[in-house]
Order: structure tokens, then C-alpha cells, then sequence
DNA sequence: ATTTAGCCTATGGTTTTAGTAGACTGATTG
DNA sequence: CAATCAGTCTACTAAAACCATAGGCTAAAT
């Protein structure tokens, strides 16, 4: 299960993508649109900009901003700061591979055959899914949404 | 990650299910085979039980094994029983969804856009991953190894 | 110089993880 | 029946992770 932790970084994330070239966002402004705790918040996008995702220009006019076009941002990128590998065992990640405490021979461990295959398959998904992505597709759901709603009036 | 109650748990499954129709295994032969601490291997043991995966004998020959075949056990079954639901948010969980705290409308969540398909992937490997599928590529690595080496020598 | 807004350090509460101790219960066997 | 064996139950603890909050510091704009 992700950590709120992730959760507010990704809809920060997504939020700010949405507002991509409109200047910086207050940190305050966001906290309040998606009810996040404004000091954890914070702490968050602090991470986030130290990891090179995010940008942010102190005094008036100051704020946070992508460092690059959300076309460039995936959700495995931002989720691996926040939460640290994808792998579900050491063994099997790819960006910080570490031996698995007493686990004999790796060649033939039964967990580790099996996790290569389940970080590969969420590797896939979450690298290949771009914030530009994500917003087409919070578009296109809310598109439906609006055909559901115009159908039952 | 895996917690080390998840990994140990699947550990002794395997080595249950290679021992299967060979009789109870006493927990402490398991936990000194696999370099597990016994009394958190009770523990784990237990709750696999209690969720139908084992079965135990108590008493002198007593022990522990598989409820059925090997066949018929999934990593999934398994994991969800020690580490919980597979979901990476409860929102998209099959087997125990409940409502994201504060994720205003459910249908256009970009997270959960993205982790439903993250989910799918992971359930697809894991709920198909048989303890009998498990035990065979272990041996297909362990021929594999064997080649290395002799090819070595 | 003052205000604005991000940055840094520290702290506290709660929950989860990992592990230990010891008494209890049910089954087997001599 | 009693001794022994082996799983079951209850309780506890130490450490780590998670979710915040407080308050002062620093850089930038006016």
C-alpha cells in the first residue's frame, strides 16, 4: 500500500502538472486545494525538488513548479523517491539493488523467480505513465462522467 | 517491499510444499532448515492455518502441512494473508476495497487510473503463481546452474 | 528594510514490524 | 494413567517507520 506520504506527492504532482507553465504555486495554495497538512506537504515537495522533479523560486512571487514538461515526469520516477524501490525484494530492483539477507543461491530462490516478474510488470506500467498521460486520462474519465451524467438527466 | 513475515511465510511454503505427502514437518526442523526464528515462525504458521493454507497435527509425529496440493496454493493466496491486499490503494483492491480518504470522485482519480492497472498486473502473476509452478522453475534454475558450472569445470 | 515564501532542525505521537517468554492444550505412547 | 511431545494462546518489548507540527532561518522581491 502506498503511504499518504506518496499519495500527497502524486497529487501534488498531478496538480502542479495541470498548472505547468502558469508560474509557481504556493505551497499553501496547494495544501489547501487537496487537503494536505501544509508542513508535511512541504517536507514532500522538498524531497521532490532535491530529487530534481520539481523546481521553486523563494519571496513573492515564489512557489513550485515541474522541472521539466510532464511529459518527461513518470509515475515511477516520482513514487521511487517517495516510497523507494519498486522491487518486492532487494534482489530484483533494478536502481538500488541490494543481496537479500540469508537467501541462499539467487539463482534458484522460488521469491526472487517470482518478484522478477511482478516488479517488471509494475516497472513497465508506472515508468511508462507520464503526468502528461495521467491528465489526458483524468480528461477522457471526466468526459465520461459528464456523458453518465447528461444521460441520467 | 516484502516484510520479512511475508518472505519467511513463503519460505516455508515452498519448503512444505517440496516435502508434500511426506508427512506434519515440525516447526522447528522448518525454522532451522530455512534459518527462521522459531517462535515468529509459530506465529506465521498459525495465521496460514487459520486462512486454510496449512494444516497441523499436534503431539508426538504432529507438525505442519499444505491444506491441498501444491497446485491448488497461489503466492497471491499467501501474500495477502501475511502482507494484506495487493492494491497499492485500497480503492482498487478486489478482495477488500474501501474508499481513499479524501480522493474526491472516485472516477476521475489519476492515482487511481493508474495503480488499478498496477494492481491487475500484480494479481495477474501472483493469483496465477501456483506453489507446484514455483517448485518447478526452481529445479529448471537449478539444472540451468548445474550446466554453468560443469560448463566451468 | 520589510514582507513573502521556501528551507532547516527538532520533536512527538501512533502504528507496524520483528522478535521473545511462558503458560496452556491436545495427541501419542509406554 | 502419566510422561512427553508439539502446536496454541496471551502478553510483552524494542526498534523502526509513518504522519504530522512548531519555530526559527534564509533568499528574493518591492
Amino acid at each position: 500500500m502506498l503511504s499518504k506520504k506518496t499519495k500527497y506527492g502524486l497529487k501534488a504532482l498531478i496538480y502542479l502538472a495541470r498548472q505547468y507553465d502558469k508560474g509557481p504555486i504556493l505551497i499553501a495554495d496547494l495544501a489547501q486545494e487537496e487537503n494536505i497538512p501544509k508542513k508535511f506537504l512541504e517536507a514532500i515537495l522538498l524531497a521532490l525538488k532535491n530529487n530534481g522533479i520539481l523546481q521553486s523560486k523563494k519571496g513573492k512571487g515564489g512557489g513550485y513548479y515541474l522541472a521539466r514538461s510532464p511529459k518527461l515526469i513518470t509515475f515511477g520516477q516520482a513514487i521511487r523517491i517517495m516510497e523507494g524501490p519498486l522491487a518486492p525484494v532487494p534482489c530484483v530492483s533494478e536502481t538500488s539493488y541490494a543481496k537479500c539477507t540469508e537467501c541462499g543461491s539467487e539463482e534458484t530462490c522460488g521469491i526472487r523467480i517470482v518478484m522478477k516478474d511482478v516488479r517488471e510488470a509494475m516497472a513497465k506500467i508506472l515508468d511508462g505513465t507520464t503526468l502528461a498521460d495521467v491528465l489526458e486520462e483524468i480528461d477522457k474519465a471526466e468526459e465520461t462522467q459528464k456523458g453518465v451524467l447528461n444521460f441520467c438527466i
